[in-house]
DNA sequence: TCTTTATGGTGAG
DNA sequence: TCACCCTAAAGAT
């Protein structure tokens, strides 16, 4: 559950069972937070929150439990004490007298006190969340114009948390496919309306995803392919992890290449490079 | 069974 | 830009 938009979902399942209620008993499996089991046993859970892909715990006293799933963290909700049959290694338990809330194989696990909240390494200097309501189009269109943003290549911006926190690399590429520009364009290459297709594909995309589960494909387009049957895993995505294969919009095959150190997926046909 | 890849991120040069 | 770390699953042999 990599992106943004799942770890928001992940939090969300955690809220419902976690939210306003006692933490009966704490496992960690990190040596250096043990001595957090008992401090924290018996505080009550104030509310689970994310910051792009970084999660929050927080307790009543302030103190709060941060984890970052990087690719590999997942986290279950289950019955009390019951454990799903996994071959993944236990992180992170949090028991409430009902329920049971486990991270598994996440590596980066932390425990933060409220005074050392918002000076946090991994908080401090993050964008806004696309998810959050209060981010609308012209503020995305703002930030995209604004003088550290604007000279540089979207490829490696939009996976820049310091621009939007909770972007990644599947949501990097479909988002430049819907709005029609190429990975090498800046946004200082683009006129008011592509600097708007791509504000409104930020929202649209993530916010998409969030409701879907990691859909970013329009929902008649992922009926059609399922049914299809031919492309189940691809269905997922317009653009992303289909290089080779016909785009879905004109038919070219899709290219892949590197940048930002990842792989980028697009059009050649529908994303021209230079201005937009 | 071995190798590669992955929806992430850091730090060195 | 690169090497590297984390862990799991898919792909190649």
């Amino acid at each position: 559950m990599p992106e943004g938009p799942e770890i928001r979902r992940a939090a969300d399942r955690l809220s419902r069972v976690l939210a306003g209620r006692r933490i009966e008993r704490l496992y960690f499996a990190f040596p250096t937070l043990k001595k957090w089991e008992t401090r924290l046993e018996g505080l009550q859970l104030q509310s689970v929150d994310t910051l792009g892909k970084h999660m929050l715990c927080r307790f009543d006293d302030g103190t709060c439990i941060y984890s970052h799933n990087q690719l590999y963290g997942r986290w279950c909700v289950r019955p009390l004490d019951q454990y799903p049959d996994t071959g993944r290694q236990l992180r992170l338990a949090l028991h409430t007298d009902r329920h049971s809330a486990l991270l598994y194989s996440a590596s980066d696990i932390d425990v933060v006190t409220a005074a050392d909240l918002p000076n946090h390494a991994r908080l401090r200097g993050l964008g806004p969340d696309p998810l959050d309501r209060d981010v609308d189009r012209g503020a995305v269109i703002a930030r995209l114009d604004a003088a550290p943003f604007r000279g540089r290549q979207l490829a490696s911006l939009l996976l820049d948390q310091g621009f939007m926190a909770g972007l990644g690399n599947y949501l990097r590429s479909e988002i430049l496919f819907a709005a029609g520009i190429h990975p090498k364009v800046r946004p200082r290459d683009c006129d008011p309306q592509a600097l708007a297709r791509l504000a409104r594909a930020i929202l649209t995309l993530t916010r998409r995803s969030y409701r879907t589960g990691g859909v970013t494909n329009s929902p008649s387009v992922y009926r059609r392919l399922r049914n299809s049957g031919k492309a189940r895993g691809a269905a997922r995505f317009a653009v992303f992890s289909r290089r080779g294969l016909p785009c879905l919009v004109c038919g070219t095959p899709v290219c892949r290449d590197n940048m930002g150190g990842r792989r980028v997926y697009y059009c050649r046909d529908c994303q021209p490079p230079g201005r937009v």
